[in-house]
DNA sequence: AACAATTGTAATCATTAAAATTACATCAAA
DNA sequence: TTTGATGTAATTTTAATGATTACAATTGTT
């Protein structure tokens, strides 16, 4: 199953906003028309950037801005704003493995920490790329 | 979004057919009550390890065993064979950017190498490990 | 040859999540 | 007070997961 695309949505708003914000005022209807998707997607997504502290929204007159250097926003931040993991794991085991079965009794111990390390790998590349090096990607594309 | 359950059954599976292939028969029925689901799943599951080729299943007198060397098989290719992602890509995108906005034309430009190396980076990782360590996992637990 | 146990697989259903949409209260500035 | 936004709840659609029933096909055994 693939990361839902509330990840690179926000990571398309972050590249918007960067690009647009001295040429016009970034709404969520203008980022809706650059994704093309509903603005109501965005204005939920924005709040939850907004939770994390990376952006600022003006409310009533509208408008965001990059709460933060540019450079101090990872992609892992931006996913852990934006994806819902319950407990934070990004694997999912089917609930209630037969405690009768050895196997079944031990699956979590026996799995956890490797899944775990995957998972990390995952996470520690991300840490590695920042809303900076979307700026200057967009910049060498235009 | 998770990774679906299917994958920790799949690693699941392996184990048990490990530790029980001396003492017992390795049916769907025993499969599905170790780790407390539907015998329709389990063999749902079975069928797709099996066309990857890394499992053997007895049809009509049934049984499962394992077709490679535990060593060759990593959890990586576990996952390949069970997890259905669209053009192998982790990451979901919004379908149909902007082509007008030139941020939206040039996303994919700008994300899908990144991304593919966040990929990468947790595929590589589950490479890391294979069927053999859950074999020599287990035998340290019980 | 018939039986029993099991796999393979289609079909259906329930549940959950993602995404889209409508609606409207709230807010801030002109 | 008007205008143009955001914030957010509610509803709907769609898709995916997981559970279940059903049954044909297969294999070894009696």
């Amino acid at each position: 199953m693939q990361i839902s695309s509330r990840f690179t949505i926000a990571l398309h708003i972050f590249t918007c906003v960067d690009v647009f914000k001295d040429e016009y005022k970034i709404t969520s209807d203008f980022l809706a028309s650059s994704i093309n998707t509903n603005p109501v997607i965005i204005r939920n997504i924005l709040s939850q950037l907004k939770k994390a502290g990376l952006i600022r929204v003006q409310r009533g007159t509208g408008g965001v801005e990059i709460a933060k250097d540019m450079d101090k926003i990872t992609f892992y931040d931006v996913y852990v704003a934006i994806e819902p993991l319950e407990n934070g794991d990004l694997f999912h085991f089917h609930e209630n493995p037969n405690p009768k079965c050895p196997v079944g009794k031990n699956i979590h111990r026996l799995l956890d920490t490797k899944l775990k390390s995957i998972q990390d790998a995952m996470e520690n590349k991300m840490k590695q790329y920042t809303i900076l090096d979307l700026k200057n990607g967009i910049k060498k594309l235009l």
